[in-house]
DNA sequence: CATTAATATCTCAGTAGTAAGATGTAACCG
DNA sequence: CGGTTACATCTTACTACTGAGATATTAATG
């Protein structure tokens, strides 16, 4: 389970004659769909990993930072489940993040199982300097469609999201975190 | 540049005070947008993902073949182009599927550094075989929205990918290849 | 023709990330 | 309690991918 990343399927692509149920519309429309829908990811992260790049942070350790950032400590299976990546990723970011003395990680008091991750002083700082330059690339990125547009997008997209969430949380593998957390 | 995987900004996140022109309206929509097509990319990429590798196909080499069956032989730099990888990659894919037996490489008679990428017969039935079910996916993937908002969606981000990939295009490090293929 | 620049692919080292399983801890049930 | 099961995190080995530079070819220029 790669994932992301997905190049999708172009075109109707009945090259190749005899597909039973492949061309009819809702299939044309809905591949069209997925073409359409992973270039726009491709260049709005683009942006998004352009701008962090300058502070030297990927896109998965700005994820940590950011959810601590706004949610607070947090323990790191509920990162894990914020950000959508695996167990391992988890430790390795954190670990990298920690090294870098912006996040650390406290004991929980009632499961000496679990961790929390937290902010340190020098992560709440990180995190007020280049939060707002970082929402106004995003804001940019975005700048192609009109507020009310922007708003209509969301819509569709959250919709389509918690459907395909659904899905996705029956394939084998599936962290199951979408279908709890659905945008 | 990694891209992809972007984990977007959640919330407003003003948290923290000052921000000076973090906290209106237009970056706030901004944002939550973001945080919704992150989840959702994910979500209908997860599925697209869970299909392909019951035919031991990763994302990547999927793409490869679905443009090659596409558009018949390609030259690696159109490859390249089209799937929105690096150099690097495309060579390791094209070697991966090579030696699988499904593409092959052919001279270009009018240029001998260039050389075309082609589906083997092999390739060509894998496609034939798989593509009507991978179609399949995707449209069960997209089946949370009618046909008449899937359209809409489409063009919503068509409309914002254009622009993305125009702002993309500025950043350094960038293949460019959205903006001259924009969907 | 020689030189320089541009292009197309490949090589290679490094990176972010995953998946599977190990470890330590907790909760429950008899 | 003792045993089983369920967790939360960490470890390890691996994979897909990137980016910079190497190689080979072509094109352009004086």
């Amino acid at each position: 389970m790669k994932l992301m990343k997905a190049r999708p399927a172009a075109g109707a692509g009945s090259t190749a004659g005899s597909a039973p149920v492949t061309s009819d519309v809702a299939t044309t429309t809905a591949l069209k769909l997925w073409v359409v829908f992973a270039r726009a990811y491709w260049a709005v992260g683009h942006v998004a990993s352009a701008d962090l790049e300058r502070h030297d942070l990927t896109p998965g350790e700005f994820g940590i930072l950011e959810v601590l950032h706004h949610k607070g400590p947090l323990l790191l299976g509920e990162v894990q489940k914020k950000v959508l990546a695996s167990s391992g990723g988890i430790t390795f970011l954190v670990d990298r993040l920690a090294s870098r003395g912006l996040v650390e990680r406290l004991a929980c008091p009632s499961d000496r199982r679990a961790r929390y991750a937290a902010l340190t002083k020098a992560g709440r700082k990180l995190m007020t300097d280049i939060f707002p330059s970082h929402a106004a690339a995003i804001r940019e990125a975005m700048g192609g469609l009109g507020r009310a547009e922007q708003r209509d997008l969301t819509a569709l997209l959250r919709t389509l999201g918690k459907a395909a969430a659904t899905l996705a949380a029956d394939t084998p593998g599936c962290k199951k975190a979408l279908a709890e957390h659905p945008g």
